[in-house]
DNA sequence: TGTACATCAGTGAACGCGCGTTCACTGATGTAC
DNA sequence: TGTACATCAGTGAACGCGCGTTCACTGATGTAC
C-alpha cells in the first residue's frame, strides 16, 4: 500500500488511465463523461483535474504510454525483412500492425473519434503515432517502380490497414461478425503484396 | 416566389438541407449546432423542428436525397465492364467512387462522424448507402480464386477506398496537401487491380 | 521523539455555460358561408 | 366577391438538462523547531 503523497497521486493517476481505457473501449471516447472515468476509477469527480486538464490531455498521455511500450517491443526486434517483394516481409508488417491495433483497441478507437470531433487534436495525436510510418516509408521507397509515388502508396497502405482493422475489430464485432487473425492478415497481406510489389497470386 | 403554405414549407425544408450541407462541410457534423443550420438558412431556430426531429433525421434525409440522385445517374449507365482482371474495369469503379465521394463530401464526412458518436445511427446510415456494395460483391465473386473470401476482399476494397478518400479529400486538404483526381485514381486502381485480380504491374 | 503548523491529494456539492427543445405569439394563407 | 373564423409556417425568447469545472472542506502526510 502506498504511503507517500507522490505514490498516492501516481496510483490515482494510473487508476484514472486504466479506467479511461476500459470506459473508452466500452462506450467510446466521445460518449465518455469525465465522471464516467472517475467513477470507474473509484475516485471523486474533482480528483480528475489534479491530474489532467481534460479528456484530451488524458488521451495524449495514454498514447505516450502506448508508444513507450511499443518502442520497447520494437527495440527487441532486430533487422526484420524489409523487401516487400517477398510475401513474408509484407506479412510480418501486416501482422505487427494488426496485433498492435487489437492490443490497443481502446486507444485506436479513441484517436479515431477524437480526430473526428477535433481535427487539430487529431493532427497532434497522429504525430504521436507517426514513427511507424517513417520506417515503412523506407520499405516502400525501395520497391520497384510504379507510376505512383511512395508517399501516395504509403497513405493507401495505411488507409487500408486502418480502415480494415476498424471494420473488423470495432464495427463488425458489435454486430456479432468476427474473423480470425489469420483471415485478416491473409487478405491484407495478399492485397498489399500483389498490389504494392506486383507479385501475382499463386495458382 | 412561393405563395401556398405547402410551397413555403418545402422551400424552408430545402433551405435547411442546403444550409446543413454547407455547415457540415465547413465545421463538421458533430460540431454543428441546430442554430448554426437555421442561421445559415436564414430562419429562426424553432423553425427547424417543423421539419426534422433532430440532426440525425436531417442527415438521413440528406442521404436519401443523395441516393435518389445517385440512382438516376446509375440508371443512365448501362452494362459497364465488370471483369476486374481488366484494369479498365477496376479503374471505372474506382473513378465512380472517387467522384461520388468528392461530390458528396459533406454527406460522407457527416456519416463518418455520426457513426463515430452513435454506432446505431452509423448502422442505419450504412444501410442506406449499401446498394453499391451488393453490385460490387458480384464483380469480386467472379474473380479467379484467392485464399480469402469475396466478402473479406470486398470489405478490404471499401476500407481502402473510403480511408484513402477521407485522407485526401478531408484530412490532408485541411493541411494544404492535395493530389489530383488522376493521381488518386491511379494509385487506387493499381493497388486493387494487382491486389485483387493478381495482375502484375507493367514494366 | 514530540508538537505545531504547512502542504497537498482527494472529496463531492454547487455553479454556470451551452445548447437542444418548447411554446405563446404573429401574420399570412386557407375555408366556410 | 366579401367577411369571419380556422389553420398553419415561422419566430425567438425562455426553459431546463447535462456536464465540465470549480472550490471550500477534510484528513493525512510532510516539515520546522
Amino acid at each position: 500500500m502506498a504511503t507517500t503523497r507522490r505514490e498516492k497521486a501516481a496510483e490515482t493517476e494510473a487508476a484514472l488511465k486504466a479506467a479511461a481505457r476500459r470506459v473508452f473501449a466500452e462506450r467510446g471516447y466521445l460518449n465518455t463523461k469525465i465522471s464516467d472515468i472517475t467513477a470507474a476509477a473509484g475516485r471523486a469527480t474533482g480528483s480528475f483535474y489534479n491530474h489532467f486538464s481534460g479528456k484530451e490531455e488524458l488521451l495524449e498521455a495514454l498514447l505516450r504510454d502506448l508508444l513507450a511500450v511499443a518502442d520497447e517491443a520494437v527495440a527487441g526486434v532486430e533487422g526484420h525483412d524489409s523487401d516487400f517483394r517477398r510475401i513474408e516481409a509484407v506479412r510480418w508488417h501486416v501482422e505487427v500492425y494488426w496485433r498492435f491495433y487489437k492490443t490497443h483497441l481502446a486507444e485506436m478507437t479513441a484517436v479515431r473519434q477524437a480526430a473526428m470531433a477535433d481535427p487539430d487534436l487529431g493532427r497532434r495525436l497522429q504525430r504521436i503515432l507517426a514513427d511507424d510510418a517513417r520506417h515503412l516509408a523506407g520499405h516502400l521507397a525501395e520497391l520497384p517502380g510504379s507510376r505512383s509515388s511512395p508517399e501516395l502508396r504509403l497513405s493507401a497502405y495505411y488507409a487500408l490497414l486502418d480502415g480494415f482493422a476498424h471494420t473488423w475489430l470495432v464495427v463488425n464485432p458489435a454486430d456479432g461478425l468476427t474473423i480470425t487473425d489469420e483471415q485478416a492478415v491473409d487478405v491484407l497481406t495478399d492485397l498489399l503484396h500483389h498490389g504494392l510489389a506486383g507479385v501475382p497470386p499463386t495458382g
